[in-house]
DNA sequence: TACGCCATGCGTACACTGTTCCGATGTCGT
DNA sequence: ACGACATCGGAACAGTGTACGCATGGCGTA
């Protein structure tokens, strides 16, 4: 009854849908991502899609190791010559990247450990750089995972912001004007006098400046701990 | 027509609500905590509670403000004799420790920035434990960041696992079985030489472990930055 | 004491969600 | 040419958040 394409070749198929999945997320935020939407961009029915995936669950989790599997940024990979540490800091950047590029995968970290193909590659090359600056492997294990967590940790903060901005459909100048308001009547408060001191004296430095400087200081801790273990 | 509470002071609260949702988001997850549900546990019909509150994004964020002004565990308010870095290290454990008795709040801190009352409490104690080690407000700051970022991300990866077992059900005994099993199959394959290493090699440290090492490491880099600044 | 206002509670309804069931359709192997 | 089969998709179901409007009863005021 339906024109159907021709050939038969099948019109959907997981890889398909999961590309799609992952664009309408990017642009429209992961709460908004539905079956039906996702369907209704595909031009193809609703239960269709479970022909290829088994749920929304899975199909999350296929989506997730998707974007861990893009192509790393070239600075995330140079040649084996330079030392650890600067190396070790562009697989924090790549990572950092891929998470700020799709600002869901932060939130699916804390729902379920990332354990796809894609991810255990990403892995893999960070122990092998952990592993060039002790011969211990389960200090280069907790380097790696220290390292990942603080990225982790970073992106989420700095996306907490820009999601509820793009929620509450502010701008930047809004937001700002927003909070100001609030921050201001705290500090009238005259409850938190460290926290005054922070609003006044302190310049705002921005999301990046502030993970570079935090990656930095865990680096040169995690340095100081393998060399002297 | 329906027998009413004597006294006509109101049943129904934000803080009874609040306090409720906390409860059962808890014990039975974020994503199954629904309006009815509240409702239904404190006795009331579901669309009563919207005269207490705006909606359930007003809801969460008044759950979040809530566990934040929880009180704090006694180590992380201690006098102000120790010097900064333990006393530093306190906090953090104290946040840790608020994050895991709640699951559901690291996954609320992606979604939306705490700017509560609590969180900014919380916020100038370590704001004043910061402003020990630098007279710099600026790096003061970004000290209070890195920690709290820091913290953010290892508890967030600590309960990816735990919550994924809650939501499948598994025991431990179980889940490892099951992505042993995995694992087993990804060694096998041959592909990721250093995971392999790693798995082989590496005794397993248990979360707590993991978290305190990254912290020390974090410490005694921003000592570094903080004393030669 | 009697009246009316108004905060509080809540039943109904609506537009959504993910998912299961089952029928229709078209292609391919025999 | 015919039957098996994979693919597609409409209908239906249980569940969600919440807007609307009506009942109810306590309280301030006359």
């Amino acid at each position: 009854m339906r024109d159907r394409r021709p050939g038969g070749r099948p019109a959907l198929s997981e890889e398909r849908i999961v590309r799609c999945a992952v664009r309408l997320a990017d642009a429209e935020g992961i709460d908004a991502l539905s079956m039906r939407c996702i369907a209704t961009e595909l031009g193809s029915g609703t239960t269709s899609l479970y022909r290829h995936i088994a749920g929304k669950d899975e199909l999350i989790e296929l989506m997730v190791d998707a974007v861990y599997g893009e192509d790393a940024p070239p600075e995330a990979a140079p040649g084996p010559g330079g030392d650890w540490r600067t190396e070790m800091a562009g697989i924090a950047r790549g990572l950092r990247a891929a998470l700020l590029r799709h600002p869901w995968l932060a939130q699916q970290a804390s729902r379920r450990p990332a354990l796809g193909p894609n991810v255990l590659a990403r892995s893999d090359r960070a122990l092998a750089v952990a592993g060039r600056a002790t011969g211990d492997a389960t200090a280069a294990a907790m380097t790696v995972s220290a390292v990942m967590t603080y990225v982790l940790g970073s992106v989420t903060t700095e996306l907490a912001e820009r999601e509820a901005r793009r929620t509450t459909g502010m701008t930047e100048e809004e937001w700002q004007e927003s909070v100001g308001e609030y921050v201001r009547q705290v500090v009238d408060s005259g409850r938190y006098p460290h926290f005054n001191r922070r609003v006044l004296e302190a310049e705002e430095r921005d999301a990046g400046a502030r993970f570079t400087f935090g990656l930095d200081c865990l680096l040169t801790g995690l340095a100081a701990a393998l060399g002297s273990g």
